[in-house]
DNA sequence: TTGAAAGCGTTACCAA
DNA sequence: TTGGTAACGCTTTCAA
């Protein structure tokens, strides 16, 4: 009696176990466990019974060991609480579990330190393949996975001088979709609001926007992109440099849907009404998008679909190593959703079809 | 030459690589990798320096089949694409990695079929511990993780019946702060939205609001209980529901603050001002709470905290298996922030202090 | 302080 | 169709 040291620290059941229950060598149970062809029937219902009967679960880490294989794709990722992100990993999970893979994620706050630390991380979980949404460090480091035998695919981020799959949302599509809506309404005078610094996410929506204005003739005007740095600071911010601009903009394109809030309240407090003197036009379609007011219109995006379609590349180049030799790129199109928060400008000055 | 099957597929390293480049015996090397005291100082030297020449990371699937320790925990949540659970997740991963743990993702949707199938999955991986933010299973699931050896915390979640680890913030208090809040403003007729069902953080909820009114000797008004199943119906169900009520409520209490957009919505289309006309409080304290119109009085809470927290326990109860017997019940205090939807009711008759 | 050898639980390869 | 045996890469006795 007292054996257990910990009370429940029970043995393991082992293959052993069921072979023996079974009355069949190791080796047939491994086979009839793992569905292979060779095993009688009647030495398979044995060994199937046991394993029911006994509760087993076949050890993952030996498993991989043995056969190589360890059913786990990685995913790096700046930061899984942030409300995009964590969907994205959705995606990821959910396509994962549906192909019968578990994932293992790596937040990098987009620190190319801490991605280099991923990537070990990886290579030590022996990952089969990996999702990666956070590219600081660069080329160099990536290439060095796939030297690893590691497939690799980019979510919503690109990377020059690398042969990589990608599958991404096409941020510049829907910044341009956005304010080409603007301009078809007659405006002329678009600000964009969107955050400090040079990443991605802003950069592509800078390009799209801009390419939307070049269409229409409209020139630069530097003054009109309004930058800032973190959320809480945006409010002022918009109180300050709006009434300083010459002339009024009648339209703003946002960074997010997220940021149109303290943009919403500001307009207010100026005692600029939305869409009569301000049109404004967010970007992610938020689950609180369109109880605003007034509703916004915005740009829905799916990083659900992002996670669920990268995952499905990855595993799909896993599986059928043979086939599509070259990089995939999936870009994935945004949506215009119209709302309330755009209108035509009031002051028909500017209004194209007058 | 034309070695490689695969281009890219190079033979992994091992530690016999490295104890061949220091010239010593493997179990040196693992002595020495591992930082055990019987290795001399050359020899560990030596060791080390193969070790990074040649990049080793040791495979913790080896490692943790010949050793034990896996190093990985579970983590059991209805869905890691809410931005509740995705903090709560963030938390939870960002103490595993300081501790050097890894973490597994299991997303449940709050079913009782895969919440097992999750359990099944942390057997295999052989996960040391496991995070359940997910019980609709109940409790001899858990008890039978418990037995096969793995330490288990719930967080923000209760289970009777069980001697288990409990990390979780603590609704019921937060809804009686909201509720006593608006109390002491002197509101006597309160309304509470909440989703339908009966799930914990409802249950919970309600029970504070509860004892709220009851501390102030206001009886049980059931019409007041405004329930929702999803958030697109919450808006018409307001502009229903609130002029039916006799005599008019002067505040409510809402379940987060995403409901709260559009309940802000429907209020204002009903004409009725906030927080003039009717207070509102939410709950979470969400980005966008203080830059709603008004800003948002609410009940913060850290999700990110319950997942740092329970993690610190589960890791705490790994590590130190002897100590801490009992259940471990860890409850974090929400904090009401009290911005400007709420306010004394314009009507003065129901005020305390007149 | 060191190294040889025995596992850990599984799969894969051969013979039988 | 079966079962023995050799890996997989590492840690951990146990002698030396």
């Amino acid at each position: 009696m007292a054996q257990l040291a910990r009370p429940g620290a029970s043995r393991r059941i082992t293959i052993r176990d069921i072979a023996l229950r079974a009355g069949v060598s190791v080796s047939t149970a491994s086979r009839a466990l793992n569905g292979k062809p060779d095993v009688s029937p009647q030495a398979r219902a044995r060994v199937l019974a046991a394993a029911q009967e006994l509760n087993y679960m076949a050890d993952a880490y030996a498993r991989t060991l043995a056969g190589g294989r360890s059913r786990t794709l990685g995913l790096i990722i700046p930061n899984n609480g942030d409300s995009f992100f964590a969907q994205l990993a959705r995606g990821v999970a959910d396509a994962a579990t549906a192909h019968g893979y578990s994932i293992i994620v790596y937040n990098t706050n987009e620190s190319s330190e801490l991605e280099l630390q991923a990537h070990q991380l990886m290579l030590a979980r022996r990952v089969e393949g990996v999702l990666v949404a956070s590219v600081e460090s660069g080329a160099p480091p990536l290439a060095r996975l796939l030297e690893a035998g590691l497939s690799c695919v980019l979510l919503n981020r690109r990377l020059d001088g690398l042969q990589v799959d990608e599958v991404l949302s096409d941020y510049e599509e829907g910044a341009y979709q956005a304010t080409a809506h603007l301009c078809a309404l007659g405006h002329r005078r678009i600000a964009h609001v969107t955050l400090e610094g040079d990443r991605y996410s802003v950069r592509t929506r800078l390009a799209g926007y801009r390419r939307a204005l070049e269409e229409q003739g409209i020139g630069e005007a530097p003054e009109l992109i309004i930058r800032y740095s973190r959320l809480p600071l945006l409010y002022e911010r918009i109180l300050q440099a709006l009434p300083a601009l010459r002339p009024r903009p009648t339209a703003i394109f946002a960074y997010n849907d997220l940021c149109c809030v303290p943009i919403l309240r500001a307009l207010q407090d100026l005692g600029w009404k939305v869409p009569e003197d301000i049109s404004l036009v967010g970007y992610d379609d938020a689950e609180f998008a369109a109880w605003l007011s007034p509703p916004l219109t915005t740009v829905a995006q799916s990083p659900y679909d992002v996670g669920v379609k990268g995952t499905e590349v990855l595993i799909e180049r896993l599986e059928s190593p043979s086939e599509s030799q070259g990089a995939k790129k999936l870009v994935l199109k945004p949506q215009l959703v119209v709302r309330q928060s755009s209108a035509p400008p009031s002051t028909a000055t500017t209004q194209r079809d007058t």
